[in-house]
DNA sequence: TCATAAAATTAGGCACGGCTAAATATGAGT
DNA sequence: ACTCATATTTAGCCGTGCCTAATTTTATGA
């Protein structure tokens, strides 16, 4: 066992590899230290490293590749990452563009109970100031594809809520107040053309179905996976 | 210049000497190693590092005395600690007693800005959960011994609000509803014995005079200078 | 004052995560 | 299939911050 299986060395190598993965291009030891602001060689010695800790796999001149376990601590990372992002953002009003650097620090950071509970004070959002989708505390990333703002949805469609754009407190507040919550499931029942608001209906927290009306400046901000 | 004059490491150091200096006990190597979990040789290093750095007077078998400069890199880690702490009871739920270890790792995080945003969003709290002062962005303490809590106040005493116990976020916008920011000069009117309500004087923004009522449980929260 | 215990320093080493330079493997084009 | 540019690895080194063991200084008290 090394001192620390999670230097902060370790776990940027780590970010580094899952995001050249999802971008499709190869991990390999120039592509890293590029990233990283480190040399080829370096990145050899710690692939390694990494390699013997089961991070990653890696075989001599064949790049690297997250196992499980790898893949799992390095989605950890970037949850932080933008959890941490979207807090300086809406709550601290910090610029988007500002707050990249911080949250590199921030997200070494370890403390699962701090970062759920920043996830659940902020309302659980489902993406960060840049737009990324943020994971859930259990890794899981919602597919931004399958989604669509709530404010196209007809007539009679029945679609859950998976995400909100903005999470300010007022707006968080807001959505509280009318009982909107993650993963509730509503219907449109009509949308008004003369003030382009929502009628919908869905049921409250003893299953009696209710019938609401959300404004059309609501409605844009809902992110929405239809059924 | 060293690669970093703010490792984790001498960060680590400069804290533990003013918090001896604080306790008014002796800045020895054995001290600090006690406090830092490593050996008295290690710290006879670090002291010649730091030195080296304009960060601590140091002459050997002489202990440790922090330099101007190194003294407020000290109360800028106790300041960014204490916040932290502050943070993670008033905001997101923990226990005072759960937030030392994560807020030891949240004070290293190199932020100016972020730290000053996160004070504001707090209402720049004076104590933190352990009630220990939190140092403001000048690195000024409030001396508690000059405040008292503002329902010790009597009859025509005039008074500053220096700081209040607790910093939820229903509290604090109560203070903002009525009127009441750090550094409000007020005169007690009088003390209503039934109901416990404190009669206060103080100017509005424009600089009139009004009076106001204030709740026995409101003024307990408050601590005032007296005039 | 002088011996001795306690505290501090010096000397020498180690692990980590970088580096450069040299050697070696890969793979693209002829 | 061979050559040669490019990518990668190996070898050896460095700074940081820690360690232990040995030495030196300081402080105590007989």
């Amino acid at each position: 066992m090394k001192a620390s299986d999670k230097s902060k060395s370790r776990q940027d190598y780590l970010k580094a590899i899952l995001s050249l993965k999802l971008k499709g291009e190869k991990v390999s030891t120039t592509s890293i230290s590029d990233k990283l602001n480190t040399k080829p060689a370096s990145v050899t010695g710690m692939f390694k490293v990494l390699s013997d800790l089961g991070l990653i796999e890696y075989k001599p001149y064949q790049g690297a590749k997250l196992t499980e376990s790898g893949n799992v601590e390095a989605i950890s990372l970037m949850r932080k990452h933008r959890l941490w992002e979207t807090f300086m953002v809406e709550n601290l009003g910090f610029g988007w563009d500002e707050v990249h650097e911080v949250a590199e620090q921030l997200e070494h950071v370890e403390s699962k109970e701090l970062i759920d509970r920043l996830d659940a004070y902020m309302g659980y959002p489902s993406f960060d100031p840049h737009g990324d989708p943020i994971p859930d505390a259990d890794g899981n990333l919602i597919d931004r594809r399958k989604l669509v703002q709530a404010h196209t949805l007809k007539d009679g469609d029945v679609a859950s809520i998976q995400g909100v754009l903005g999470s300010s407190d007022a707006f968080l507040k807001h959505l509280g107040d009318i009982g909107i919550k993650l993963g509730l499931i509503f219907r449109v029942k009509k949308v008004f053309e003369f003030d382009g608001n929502y009628l919908v209906e869905f049921d409250d927290e003893k299953g009696v179905s209710k019938e609401h009306s959300w404004s059309r400046k609501l409605v844009e901000q809902l992110l929405a996976e239809i059924k």
